[in-house]
DNA sequence: ATCCAGGTTCGGG
DNA sequence: CCCGAACATGGA
């Protein structure tokens, strides 16, 4: 079928798409981005209407085919959504960069190797990453993906297509409408309740604060999310790395991403935020795809 | 039972 | 400025 409700682009080089799709299906309880044969479903939301979108790699150009499903598209909402879906992949990094920083004899060099082509899946909303980033504070993350479940399902929307649901993530609006009690329902600590609005006051006050923290430099960007109660210094490079598109993001104080350098590099105990600091100088420029590709070394092997 | 999870804030020394 | 406690739940 050939119509107006398709678009394509063009790929970057290493890019693998399967990889890609790896990274959504790291958890069971994942409701937003729906893996199935090798295609991802997911919603956007654009002007107040629901757009499903699958997005699947051309079998026969070096190319991603993306279908609205459920919707007629004009030329704005195509435009968003083209937008959206590269920002997802993050097309726009030169990886070839990234890989050649690695030394052949650093301990990690195969496990970079054998995830090229994963690039660094964006959280396009921010609202949604940074939400997701204090859900996941301090709680295992098997934890916080059945309360980030509990979330979305109880205060996102969802679209049947054919006889399934999919899901957005809840907009920084319904929060002002939870009642306290819903929250502790939902697993949430009276702490992370009180983070969330913290948050979506900040988003509604700031309708354009994802472009005006990606114009300023790093360090003012990370000491301006840091502002907000609730976000500290790791969720601000979570942030900072998940939705601004800072490739120089870390999250020293991440157990996990300590977790991964015990293992790697055979130390007795985890290290410390300073020595991990230390540790990753060398990482220059490209400390979140460094970050993201230990956290899926973690999950993935 | 005890410790640790993709931390942050707040009060005290 | 640094340190411990509280936050809340679940899995090992």
């Amino acid at each position: 079928m050939s119509n107006n409700q398709n678009f394509n682009f063009q790929l970057p080089n290493h890019f693998d798409f399967e990889k890609c799709l790896q990274y959504f299906s790291r958890s069971e309880k994942e409701l937003c981005n729906v893996v199935d044969n090798s295609c991802l479903f997911k919603l956007y939301r654009f002007e107040d209407e629901l757009y499903l979108v699958k997005t699947f790699k051309s079998k026969t150009q070096d190319q991603l085919c993306n279908e609205v499903l459920n919707h007629k598209i004009n030329e704005r909402a195509r435009s968003y959504l083209l937008h959206n879906i590269q920002t997802i992949f993050d097309l726009g990094t030169d990886l070839d960069h990234f890989y050649k920083s690695i030394s052949s004899t650093d301990p990690a060099f195969s496990i970079i190797q054998k995830h090229k082509g994963l690039r660094l899946i964006k959280e396009y909303n921010l609202f949604e990453a940074l939400t997701w980033a204090i859900i996941g504070q301090q709680i295992n993350l098997e934890f916080a993906y059945t309360v980030k479940g509990n979330f979305i399902s109880n205060w996102g929307k969802s679209l049947t297509w054919k006889g399934k649901s999919y899901w957005i993530y809840p907009e920084a609006q319904i929060i002002q409408d939870i009642k306290d009690e819903d929250f502790k329902l939902m697993k949430f600590s009276k702490q992370k309740a009180r983070y969330i609005r913290e948050v979506a006051e900040y988003c509604l006050a700031h309708p354009s604060a994802k472009n005006d923290l990606q114009r300023l430099s790093f360090e003012e960007a990370q000491k301006e999310l840091m502002t907000i109660k609730g976000v500290g210094s790791w969720t601000a490079n979570y942030v900072l790395m998940r939705c601004l598109s800072f490739n120089n993001a870390l999250p020293a104080k991440d157990v996990a991403l300590q977790q991964a350098f015990k293992q790697i590099y055979g130390l007795a105990s985890k290290p410390t935020a300073e020595a991990l600091r230390q540790m990753t100088k060398h990482w220059n420029g490209w400390e979140s795809y460094w970050t993201f590709y230990l956290w899926h070394y973690l999950s993935k092997g």
